[in-house]
Order: C-alpha cells, then sequence, then structure tokens
DNA sequence: TTAAATTTTCAGTAATTTTTGAAACATTAA
DNA sequence: TTAATGTTTCAAAAATTACTGAAAATTTAA
C-alpha cells in the first residue's frame, strides 16, 4: 500500500475511534497527523493536511495540549507556533487514563458518594439502591486505584503486570 | 437525601457519564432506572418515569438488549413485555469490554494490521509510520489479550489481580 | 511607535445525532 | 375471522455538536 493511502486510512480510522469513545473526530485526527509526522508541524500544515478551517484547527489543537498530549514548540527564527505529539504509546495511555480519570471517574464517584445517605419509606428500594449504588462505588474505585497506580508507572511495570495476569 | 432525589441524581449523572463515552444519554438513562428496579418493568413504566417517547424508548431498549446488559422477561398471564438489568456490577463490566472489544478495538487492529506493508520513497516517514503504527498495534494487542483474559474470567480473579498489581 | 504576522474568539451555519409520533406490523384474545 | 393490545419502524423535527470564516486580539519585527 502506497505511504499516502496507509496515512489517509489511518488518520481515518484514529477519527472514527475516537468519536466512539467520545472524543472529537477532528481531535484525534490531528493528533493521528501528528503521530506520523517526523517533524513539528504548524496550525497551517494541519489546516491543508486535513482539510479544515483555521478555527477548527486551531480549537483542537488546544484542546490536545489540554488533554496534555500534543505539544507547541518555538523554533529559532521562527514566528509561527509548531506542534508535535509525544510518539511514546504508553506515555499517551497513560496520559489519556490521567486525564478520564480526572474528568469522568471522579465526578461519578463524588454522585455515588452523595447519593448514599438516601431515605425514604420503601424499605426494599432504598435496599436495592444502597446495594446497586454501593457495588458500583466500590467497583469505581478499584477501576480508579488501578489507573492510579498506571498513570504513576512506567510501561515496564505494566509489562510486568500483563505477564503476571 | 429523598429517594426520589437519589433516583433522580443517579439517573441524571449515569446518562451524562455514558455520553462522554459515547453512549447515548437516554440508553445509559434507561439502564440506571432499571439497576434501581426491585423487579422487572415495561416500556410504558420507562417511558413515564424518563418522559420520553415510545419510539426512543423502544429503540434503546433494543440497543441495550444488543449489548448484552438487560433481558426480556414474560409474566404469565401478562402481553406486555418486561425488561430487567444484571445487577452484577462485575458482569456489566465484563459484557460492557466484551462488546466495545468486539466493536471498538478489533476494527482498528484490523487497519492497524493492513496499514502495516507500506511502501514509498521517502525512507524516513516509512520508518516513522511502520514505528508508530507498530507501536500502537502492539499496544492494543495487550490491551485487547487484558480484555480478553477478563472477559471469560470472574470477578475473583480481577480482584485477586488487583491485590497482585 | 506602526505594521505585519500570527493566534484566538465567536456568531452564524452546517452536519450529525437523537427524539418524536404516527402508521405499519405482529400477536393474542374473543 | 375481527378487534384489541402491544411492538417496531421510520420520516420529519428537534436538539446537540462541530465547523467556518472573518473580525478582534495578541505578539513580534522594523
Amino acid at each position: 500500500m502506497e505511504y499516502i493511502e496507509a496515512k489517509n486510512k489511518f488518520i481515518q480510522a484514529w477519527g472514527t475511534l475516537g468519536t466512539s469513545w467520545g472524543i472529537n473526530k477532528t481531535m484525534a485526527q490531528i493528533h493521528a497527523l501528528l503521530l506520523l509526522s517526523t517533524e513539528s508541524i504548524t496550525t497551517e500544515d494541519i489546516m491543508q493536511e486535513l482539510q479544515i478551517s483555521r478555527g477548527n484547527a486551531n480549537m483542537n489543537i488546544r484542546a490536545l495540549i489540554d488533554w496534555g498530549i500534543i505539544e507547541k514548540e518555538h523554533k529559532l527564527g521562527e514566528r509561527k507556533e509548531f506542534f508535535k505529539a509525544d510518539k511514546d504509546i504508553w506515555e499517551l495511555a497513560r496520559q489519556v487514563s490521567k486525564e478520564r480519570r480526572r474528568r469522568e471517574i471522579e465526578p461519578i464517584l463524588r454522585v455515588l458518594d452523595q447519593v448514599q445517605d438516601v431515605s425514604g419509606t420503601n424499605e426494599e428500594e432504598i435496599k436495592e439502591f444502597k446495594q446497586v449504588t454501593g457495588d458500583l462505588m466500590g467497583f469505581s474505585l478499584k477501576i480508579d486505584g488501578m489507573l492510579d497506580k498506571f498513570t504513576k508507572s512506567d510501561s515496564n511495570w505494566f509489562y510486568k503486570m500483563l505477564l503476571k495476569l
């Protein structure tokens, strides 16, 4: 398969995958493009490669920076900003885990916690409510702990863990 | 906190969480409602509780059944269909992992595989392309293997794994 | 300073996804 | 059968989300 075809295929697939995990398509595509770039590139390059507007490019680049998975670079004698992605996949996974944990697991844990002191007249439904939300919280806490360990470890730790299984 | 308030809060939070993980809000809310129900309920009940249309209820109930996380029940002497959720959170996690693996990880693995035999004139970009997509595939395969093991094990295995860490 | 280059913002538009509601379809009871 | 009850489908509407493009803001060079 020719490079250009493979590249487009990968960018497209990465966009689609992102979409089904709640990440907007353009954001994932910009990330894919940067993963493949041998050197850091400008907003103009991204606009041109993905055929998107300046506003769209700018917003999604910023979102990627907020997620901590790409970064700005300044080149000597250049006024433009350049961007590059971290090519270390383990680092990427760690960063994504960290952010999703913070943005999504923590809020649901907070709600599950708040909701634990429920009261009411129907014994059975109260019991069921506490049981289900309690189980959910227990499970979430376990996942949360695992992710915490994961985000603080190196790829080696994860690799060993997989072996132990 | 009063039961009705806690219930609504939980349903709302579950819907929001679903949304940020690419699952539609109503689908997640129906699931939350069923998790809290002490007995199986009808489409009418769901429509009434969540204030949604029949079509919407029907479509999302079907989606939940497709995901394998709720099921139909027929009651003796009743023509209506009743629905109930599996209350076992481990089972839920296992089922969701299984489905997402099939729907999302497998497709991306297929693309990464296809794209491996890339060719072109620019040595550096080909090398980088192979490196990045190869790493990504390696990582995805590891996650895939872990999920496979997870979906085929019982909660006890997972619990032990967490202890070993 | 002023001007040129670059980045950011955001109102309006477009695209996508979700929801409705009514009609078609299916099943069971009489 | 026919009628009543219940389920599914799907075109249209609504809601949400993403994108554009131009103007405003910011930064740097002269």
